[in-house]
DNA sequence: ATTATAGTCGAAAACGTTTTCGAAAACACC
DNA sequence: GGTGTTTTCGAAAACGTTTTCGACTATAAT
């Protein structure tokens, strides 16, 4: 309630605001004397700036919009993670909206941080969005944005990725590598640009390595509430095709249905059939077998797009023309027991 | 860039900026005809109420900010998203910071919120956190504090929990019932409530149920980040006590490190020791035997904490006395594979 | 015609800062 | 004592709204 604020303490001293803002300010044109005097009082009073008219003034907030499309997600939490502790980092605050793959949803958020005025925005697009306008209007007003992870080609703006294309070709390269002949892919939904891409990749590892692709092999998993999918699927997949040995899955979640199905019906992994998964979510240590995947570095991706961010910010600021950065993030193979070969 | 203002709109329509603000607030004394000009050039020039702007004036900032030791963990995903479901429901934004556990990072944090100006603050206490003299700072500056979890009880304010001692008396009771004789406990680190509170439960249990307690049969496991800690435990608690013949865990993970140890030792679970977990996070329907645990419902404290909370915001711009509340979320057990009973 | 009333509008202050620009004082130099 | 320079300070404008209060016009009532 009482709030102390620069007239307070000036009054308080005899002296205007200006000289108070100043000497808390650090300018030059204040004695010494008057400046500690002025720095003494706001302590003792308590002072601390209204943020918000600090923000009218400066015209910046010092703040960031982030627009995820879930939170309660693994991978999702560690990209915030990375996003927190750089904001922290860097003396900035984040406002996190999640669009729960609504593009109506997301529209109205990134109006609403413009609004706002933050400095900037990350986001990972909805499976929804398929037009940029509401980031294109972000980024004429000088707004900066960073895509990550699900992302728009055609947006002039920095994006952090993983190349999910590459990490599935080496995923199932691995696989032929290791022997397995007869290898399906659980795929995801027909909407998003990864389970797309991760698509792709095992098409051509296949097409690479000599081995006829075959579309009865692919099984799609496109509601990825819990593993039930990946369960299912893998029923349908050993009453079609008895002689297959390994499955690439286009998650952890489904790779875990496939395995919780064989673990059921005693089929032997990685004996009988190999599974790979992909994101290395926390449970995938949990399983028996333990599961092969591919890490994905949401920690990473998190921290590198509010660094690229903040950075545009300051380039804006300062009128240094910004040239926008694609980061590909490596991702690796984290090899466990569940396409360990026998021997 | 080029944001359109109140001014522009006005100098468009050779009026006020008075009377185009009031046009679009909805004031009664413009005529209907100059109410749909504004409107309608307004929506021609795209226009935008500067926030920072209406914050300043207005005295809120429709922003809640919350404080929270740790985003990476299911609990606190699945709080967050209560709490920004019910934020985005009722018109506010959400700034998360997260403390890491330090009681010092924890302090600087409520500052930076009050600077801010948020209009209240959630938060969950840093195992750290011992005095409450920042909480009570925001309290007296008329921001409202809610406090979830990990709350502290002489502290002010409305609280939303679950009653950790009565969900352990619970489960106990439980293994009790179903005939289990010799119960150990996992317990957490000797600090926050939480641990002690279901550490209280279990032995409360016991002593109503005439059963002996012993502290040899409790286990501490206070590095939560993997499971290795139940894991390792559950090593030393089969040479000490070969006949115990259930346990009681401070939560999932270390019952998963358990059932992990079990199972690579080909201790039957539950047949030989069952496993009682705690706040039913998603990988306890993953490993096998499947978890029986407490259902700790995460989405529920969050959405009731900011509901609590924005109430508390409306009351005080109306002056209306609060009354603080402490809202004590039922709990119940989740009966899985990991206790039945065989037959 | 006068007064009362309702209907419209706008000037101006306010929210709490930051920053420009000029002024006053103090000091130096000849 | 005049001129130039440095040091120290403050008045005032600005950021973009909201809201109070008074003013003006047109209509209604007497």
């Amino acid at each position: 309630m009482n709030d102390t604020k620069l007239i307070d303490i000036a009054s308080a001293l005899g002296i205007s605001v200006t000289t108070v803002s100043k000497a808390l300010k650090g300018y030059t044109d204040i004695s010494k004397t008057t400046r500690a005097k002025v720095i003494e009082m706001a302590d003792k009073m308590n002072y601390m700036p209204n943020s918000v008219a600090v923000n009218l003034r400066t015209n910046e907030t010092k703040t960031i919009g982030v627009i995820i499309p879930a939170t309660v997600h693994h991978f999702f939490s560690s990209v915030l993670n990375g996003i927190l502790e750089e904001a922290e980092k860097r003396g900035y605050l984040v406002i996190i909206l999640q669009s729960s793959e609504k593009y109506e949803l997301e529209k109205k958020q990134v109006a609403l941080l413009l609004q706002k005025r933050v400095d900037g925005i990350l986001m990972s697009l909805s499976n929804e969005t398929d037009d940029f306008f509401h980031i294109n209007e972000a980024i004429r007003k000088n707004t900066p944005v960073v895509l990550f992870d699900k992302i728009a080609k055609r947006v002039d703006c920095s994006k952090v990725v993983i190349n999910d294309m590459k990490a599935a070709y080496d995923a199932v390269t691995y696989l032929i590598e290791k022997g397995f002949k007869k290898i399906a892919h659980f795929r995801g939904s027909y909407v998003p640009q990864n389970s797309i891409d991760r698509f792709l990749g095992y098409k051509k590892a296949l097409e690479d390595h000599n081995i006829q692709y075959d579309p009865s092999l692919v099984y799609v998993c496109d509601h990825n509430t819990d593993f039930e999918d990946g369960y299912e699927n893998a029923e349908k997949l050993m009453a079609d095709h008895k002689d297959v040995d390994a499955v690439f899955a286009v998650t952890d979640l489904v790779a875990i249905g496939i395995i919780k199905y064989f673990n059921d019906k005693k089929i032997k992994t990685p004996e009988q059939v190999a599974v790979f998964g992909f994101s290395n979510w926390f449970m995938s240590t949990v399983i028996s077998p333990k599961l092969t995947t591919i890490d994905q570095p949401g920690y990473d991706i998190g921290y590198r797009a509010a660094s690229i961010l903040i950075d545009e910010i300051a380039q804006i600021k300062e009128h240094i023309p910004v040239v926008h950065q694609i980061v590909e993030l490596p991702t690796h193979i984290i090899e466990r027991e569940s396409t360990q070969r026998g021997i």
